[in-house]
DNA sequence: TCCCTTTGTTCCAAATAATGAAACTTAATT
DNA sequence: AATTAAGTTTCATTATTTGGAACAAAGGGA
């Protein structure tokens, strides 16, 4: 778990910090973040105390360890409400979920990654927030792929190079060559599949969420294992998740971007 | 929103502009942000600078605009996961609402305002303000005045004096010396009403959730409408709201505080 | 087109806050 | 009582932040 900030300031290294509490999953004491820490003794406990006093951590005094604060929820609400899909397009996710009888993803692309903003399983109805938020990587899932496909050629690029690539399985396309050769078939089909790409035995069906000036917002996907189900199997699934993706994407533009359509170019 | 910290330095005047962007519930653009803000021009740009440097904004170039970042929802995720009730506490808050046929409330205390971290609504579902991750104030709600009334007094004061005191309805208490008044009794009988303070024909007993040194971790309500109950049909619930805080308690206690003598050398 | 206004960005000397080695205080152990 | 480890405070030095003002860029009328 490296500091690999040196570049903002205070501000940027008291973050540090934050994540360092973050990443340990747990309520942790001073001293063994102290071991890991790139700061000294005293700077790290008074990054500590500030945080603590902005309620981004919260310290117990019994046991003497910080864990991450109710400020952090607070913000998180306010983040998934109002920079994330997953508000408008909940009751179509649900219903798609409903219908395929699996587990249905809604993403969306940031700075090359996926991220998950929600996830409805049919057997386990209703989780807020405790799969929605997780990151993924873009050039190995079926929304990654899906979203990239349909990006403009800068975002393209920028993504493209913020990719770690890595073989997670022997599917996995691990070079920006064969990562685009697949996306002009994606953008070809309108559909994206994961080939037990990122995980064994998971495959997954995924389309873009676009605007009507052909903006990708985001992207489903329609996740299984190959124990119960195939490729082609999920095929079928195609045009529901068209419809629904078409939906979400009518829903968000009335909603979200009530006036703004001056693309004009 | 005012500014209310001058206490702590840099991070959290840079940290007053995330909540400042949070609040907004909308992409802002720089010249919104600067009209709200204490602080100068160039030192408000600088904090969105590094704040979106750090990944905890979002900028989208086409517009101008600054919205919530994904480190921020990663944070936030995590902090759901370990340090919210909510994950610890579901299954007996569900398990309530079956027994009360009611709207269940989880809440924590945030600065002086009632952070909701979880809500269970049984059957049939009654309109009101409320969802889990939304922020209430802490003075006239069934929950906030049930842990305001057992922290300690440091915290309580900080806690008064962050209300901005507005007369919902003709019931709410609107001055911090009727608040203390009213605080006193719900230490003495350990349950506290919303007498339709917050919100017309909306009422609601609640009562703290107390760790085994009495500090407070949070609060549990039902919550009616006064066209199905009243609050002394509400007040039999009492005993089995006391039960219900005392198993999350404990369970909240052996899960992220477990003993570690395992640790000799 | 030009001028004017609004909005966003950069500069830099002065003011302020952060730094961290070391001293100090508990709390626990021997 | 002595020893050790963990947590907290101090303070002179150093580095960062600050914010007024200058600058740049992007509209927007007439």
């Amino acid at each position: 778990m490296a500091q690999a900030n040196a570049g903002d300031g205070t501000v940027g290294k008291a973050l540090d910090a934050l994540d360092q509490v973050a990443s340990m999953g747990r309520p942790v004491r001073f001293a063994e973040l102290l071991e890991e820490s790139a700061y000294p003794k005293a700077t790290l406990y008074r990054f500590l105390q500030t945080l603590t006093n902005q309620g981004m951590l919260s310290y117990d005094a019994r046991s003497q360890t910080y864990s991450l604060g109710v400020r952090l929820v607070r913000l998180a609400h306010a983040a998934w409400r109002q920079s994330s899909l997953a508000p408008i397009a909940r009751p179509y996710v649900e219903e798609l979920a409903r219908e395929v009888q699996a587990t249905v993803h809604l993403a969306q692309l940031d700075g090359g990654q996926v991220l998950y903003v929600d996830k409805q399983n049919p057997s386990n109805p209703i989780n807020m927030y405790s799969e929605s938020g997780k990151v993924g990587p873009g050039y190995c899932t079926g929304v990654g792929k899906a979203m990239l496909a349909f990006v403009d050629e800068a975002t393209l690029e920028r993504a493209l190079t913020q990719q770690t690539y890595h073989r997670h399985t022997e599917n996995t396309l691990c070079s920006p060559q064969e990562l685009m050769e697949e996306l002009r078939e994606i953008r070809k089909t309108g559909i994206s599949f994961d080939r037990e790409e990122h995980e064994m035995s998971i495959i997954c069906l995924a389309v873009p969420i676009l605007s009507s000036q052909d903006r990708v917002l985001g992207a489903i996907s329609v996740t299984n294992s190959t124990h119960r189900t195939s490729l082609d199997e999920l095929k079928k699934f195609a045009p529901i998740l068209k419809t629904c993706a078409k939906n979400i994407a009518d829903t968000a533009e009335s909603w979200r971007f009530p006036e703004h359509d001056k693309l004009a170019k």
